[in-house]
DNA sequence: TAGATTGTTAATCGATTAACAATC
DNA sequence: TAGATTGTTAATCGATTAACAATC
């Protein structure tokens, strides 16, 4: 139990979805849920459920009451690492990174959106009480804050160029908002957030896709 | 070959990655491309690239030269349904709301975005030329335009009610941007755009997860 | 032709499901 | 106790990888 290494892929990616439906169960001030009710609310089968938790929960589920609601919650997001705090900046200033910047949310996953950066002298100021430096000062402040994310959010054309400077400024993972393919060197790691690719995934075909 | 259906899902999923690099190539002038270089781009094994791409093209790969970037382009979007036009709108025309609904690309995934709707007087009006409309007239407008498709942008606490007004609207899908876990009844599908999920993911060992 | 690259069949690997004993 | 719900072992299913013949 807890035991954060060969825990499956999949696994690991159900973890968000059974946090996310826990902490509205929570709210609703329910102390226990069953496999079986998780299973059904998400659409999964409950022995996955049941394997899923056995492998992040330090206290086994009871038999005839199911799992601590609490206590669950807490190994979930332990095992997820949203207790080691991350920095983060945006590169890119404009509608999408301003709104980025703004979002509260982050903070409860234990990343710390720091600063924004963008080429333009005239998006250089504030958002939301956080700062948005010029381009050129990104290399500092990222050394200097330990910046381990990037989120990118310039438009398509740019982004490629954009990518090179956070690569040289030492960053090793970035989130790619912009609907490109990018050049990076090994060891820097890209996840593509393509809200298109979301959109027409969720019309493919409703069930399935 | 195209044949759309018994295709697996892991196919299906790794498709716009492809979409993406390919895009990418064909943008330098490339004219054929080989498993072998998609397969080193994308950090997945070539037998799978061809594997993948034998389910979708219309015409199987040269040896010697590999595959036609262009063709390959064309039939990767006719088989993930870029083609079929979809409606869809916003709801929740705050920052976030409003930066998708200046969002240049959906254009090119077959998707029109039409509209937002608020429940703010005060956010009606118009966004980068696309209306917002009072959250009042979302049945109407969805069902006079056969909107298939809303994205939910309102913040944590306003979520669940806008989801039941969206469903009330006859919508059969959401994407969800609230970090909240959403009630809806059979026959709906939600995705979720967690941006802090695909943050905290990026974070977690730049490798894997 | 020689060589690179393809598509396919068989083998491995991993994840899900089914069956059932254990437990509160 | 009886019954619901758990955790685990074995069986199925699906996807990836390995090996190799086909082709331009």
């Amino acid at each position: 139990m807890g035991n954060t290494e060969n825990v499956s892929k999949a696994t690991v990616s159900r973890m968000p979805a059974y946090l996310r439906y826990l902490k509205g169960e929570e709210g609703k001030g329910i102390g226990y849920v069953s496999s079986a009710a998780i299973a059904a609310a998400l659409g999964v089968s409950a022995v996955g459920v049941r394997k899923d938790l056995a492998l992040v929960s330090s206290l086994p589920g009871k038999p005839r009451f199911g799992f601590e609601i609490h206590r669950l919650i807490a190994d979930i997001e332990k095992f997820l690492g949203y207790h080691r705090w991350t920095n983060a900046v945006i590169v890119g200033a404009g509608g999408l990174g301003r709104a980025i910047l703004a979002y509260e949310g982050f903070e409860n996953y234990g990343i710390h959106v720091i600063a924004a950066f963008d080429a333009s002298p005239a998006k250089v100021g504030a958002v939301g009480g956080k700062p948005v430096y010029p381009m050129e000062r990104l290399g500092d402040i990222a050394k200097r804050s330990g910046v381990r994310v990037a989120i990118l959010t310039v438009p398509r054309s740019a982004a490629q160029a954009a990518c090179d400077e956070i690569v040289r400024a030492g960053i090793p993972a970035i989130l790619n908002f912009a609907p490109v393919y990018l050049h990076v060197p090994d060891g820097v790691t890209v996840r593509y957030e393509d809200l298109a690719v979301s959109l027409a995934a969720l019309c493919g075909g409703s069930a399935d896709r």
